[in-house]
DNA sequence: GTAAGTAGGCACCTTGTGGTAACTAGAAGA
DNA sequence: TCTTCTAGTTACCACAAGGTGCCTACTTAC
């Protein structure tokens, strides 16, 4: 991935970032804007690690969150091509959702992005506790 | 970074992920909160690419930003040590900001978002003109 | 007859967040 | 004396986003 350039070389972000910016614009800022709302990233964490889920499933699992935000969440998920919707008009209807080959993509960002937050807050907790003494 | 974990391996995300999920007490939720509001990456990018830079230059290149929301973000940036601000008492005042070192080890990853976004976006264009000819 | 179970839809309320405009300090310059 | 400059601060307004509760459809089970 990016992380194979060499480190002096300027980043390069989006080109929406070139000139005057204006939010909304810009490719980084729609994929920030879709990992970012709570739950998301927890949501995809689950489809990648527990495979294809169902709507009640992904629920018990996150217990906090309401239906109708859920619902939303899927929606964008879904129609940002990240997870994929099966639906089986069953009575009662039975409704599973699966990350895609795009939802897969993220799992290197989210990694290097889990693996700096957990540095950090390490390193914060240490400066703490040594400040503290 | 994590990229060079072997790719069958499950993701691993933050310890908070393992149990019932409550927004808010994740170290990855702290930097996606962090970096999501608007304009945030793009300042993080502008002192990436511009070095230091003063209040007053930072607002000229976002024309669109208020100072009121402009100094919040830069407060939030500090207050998670990512940039440093440099006060000067003169008349009038001169405040410059810069990346700290944790400030720029976040280069990587939003290379890393940049490049999945922007081939996203390609990818899309692309699907687009194919379907609309 | 009615409750349970699934996957939401809909209306309403509340909170957070961003935006706007006015205001500050203190010295320099006209 | 009055304006200008910097880096904000403050008060106020508006909208979006999240949360809550109630409702549906359809069948099976009690």
């Amino acid at each position: 991935m990016a992380q194979d350039q060499p480190q002096d070389q300027p980043i390069a972000l989006s080109d929406c970032h070139e000139a005057g910016h204006v939010p909304g614009q810009c490719p980084m800022d729609a994929v920030l804007k879709l990992l970012m709302g709570p739950w998301t990233t927890y949501i995809v964490w689950l489809l990648e690690t527990q495979g294809p889920l169902r709507f009640g499933e992904i629920k018990a699992r996150m217990p906090a969150i309401s239906s109708k935000v859920l619902t939303e969440r899927l929606r964008h998920l879904e129609a940002a091509n990240l997870v994929s919707r099966d639906y089986r008009p069953t009575i009662p209807p039975q409704v599973s959702y699966a990350l895609t080959t795009r939802g897969h993509e993220l799992k290197g960002v989210l990694n290097g992005i889990s693996v700096i937050a957990q540095r950090w807050q390490a390193e914060d907790n240490a400066a703490t506790q040594k400040h503290a003494s």
